[in-house]
Formats: C-alpha cells, structure tokens, sequence
DNA sequence: ATACACTACTTGACATTGTAAGGTAGTAGG
DNA sequence: CCTACTACCTTACAATGTCAAGTAGTGTAT
C-alpha cells in the first residue's frame, strides 16, 4: 500500500473515530487497520501530537484485560477541525476523481 | 488546501497527464493546477524524480514564446506504474470513503 | 534602447507525517 | 514460570510537498 496516500488521511480518520465515542488508542489501531493498512507505530505518534493541538483530551481507564488504557476524547476544537478536514478532503477527492475520470476511463 | 492529502497523488496526476500525450513542465504545472492547488517548486522536483526512475523520458524543443521547452513523455515502466498507482489509488479512496459514510453522514 | 511582463526551467533549505524496529509492562492460563 | 495477549511509547529514518529565490528567452510599450 502506498504509504504517501495515507498522509493527512490518518489524522481525519483518527479524529473522526474518537467523535462517534471515546476510544484507546490500541482499539483505535485495530479498528483504523481495518479499513487502510497501518501500525501502532503510526497512530500513537499521531495521537500525540492531536492531544498537543489540543484536538483531543485523554485519560485513563483501568482494565482487566491488561493494562490501563488511555482514552481519547475529541475537543471543540477537534470537532471543528475535523468538519473543515472532511470538507477539504471530500473536495479534493471530487477534483482528482474528475482528473482521473477524463483521462484514464475514456479508454 | 491540506499539503498532506496530495502526497503521492500528485505522481499520479502527472504519470496519467503525460500518459494523454507528451507535455512540458509549465504546461504540467498549469494543468494539475486547474485540479489541485499546486505550484512550479512542487511539480518539477517531482519530474525529475520520475525521470531519475525512468518512469519517463524527456527532450527539449524550442519555442516561439520563450525558452525551449522539456518535454516529458511516459515510458512503459511509467505505464505500469501508473495502472498500480490508479488501482492503489481506487482501492484506498474506496476504503477512506466507506469509513467516513459510516460515521459522518449517518447524522 | 529600456523596462516590463510573461513563459519556462531549476534549486536548496525546510516542514510534515508515516514506518520500522525496538522497548516497557500488566493480566491470565497452562 | 513461561507464554500470549493486551496496551502503551519512542527514536531514527524516508518520502514528498512548499517556499523563496534565481536564471533566461521572447515580445511589447514607452
């Protein structure tokens, strides 16, 4: 899998994920994997630094599966970042969509 | 615009551009632009990459309106690329946008 | 002639974000 | 006690787009 298409994408999923409900990062891993291919490596640098631009909360939790996990709830500010990111992507989609369309189905 | 959504979409882009018939740089430029917000100090490291791994191959010719042109026409390796490029590309958006329906417009 | 606008290509220092590979630690079961 | 699974974290790295600046050719108006 290309690993440049997921740059920028990774960061809306994540945040679009956490907006449904809290959730740990190791659950966020297994349930992102599901849809584009990616590691633990990948999302807890990426939860990281949302939590840094405040994008998100997080706390823990115990649990008896093993140990505490830490949740990660969207703030105000996700929620709004996250309606301009989906914006954004739904449009750029739609344009490179179009530029495929008309050269590459033609045929 | 989201620097990071273009990452790796803009090879495609170009590849598919040139895979229509032979173009030039600015020419490229101005094409890809009308898609996708993008500047000349993007799109030319970009075909220099692309000619370093013989995606494509490039000649000059001169021109009335001003310095001679490189053009920039498509190799097989570039069309195979391409075709993985488009396939990868389809698969992915296809995945991205099933995991944004199931949480954004269900509200 | 001179200056300016437009075409056309190039480059280097930089920022962002994903990857690989490794590590730490808690809990449960054989 | 050893293994498997859950859960988290970090560092060094690679890829690619951006900014800002530069070089040059051609045509047009002053």
């Amino acid at each position: 899998m290309n690993t440049q298409f997921k740059k920028g994408v990774l960061e809306m999923l994540v945040l679009l994920s956490i907006s449904e409900r809290d959730k740990y990062g190791y659950e966020l891993v297994e349930e992102i994997a599901e849809a584009v291919e990616v590691k633990e490596g990948t999302i807890y640098p990426l939860l990281k630094r949302l939590t840094v631009e405040k994008l998100c909360d997080t706390y823990f939790k115990p649990s008896k599966e093993g140990p505490a996990r830490k949740y990660y709830m969207i703030t105000y500010r996700g929620k709004d970042k996250l309606k301009e990111i989906i914006e954004e992507w739904t449009q750029f989609n739609k344009n490179v969509e179009k530029f495929i369309d008309k050269r590459w189905n033609n045929e």
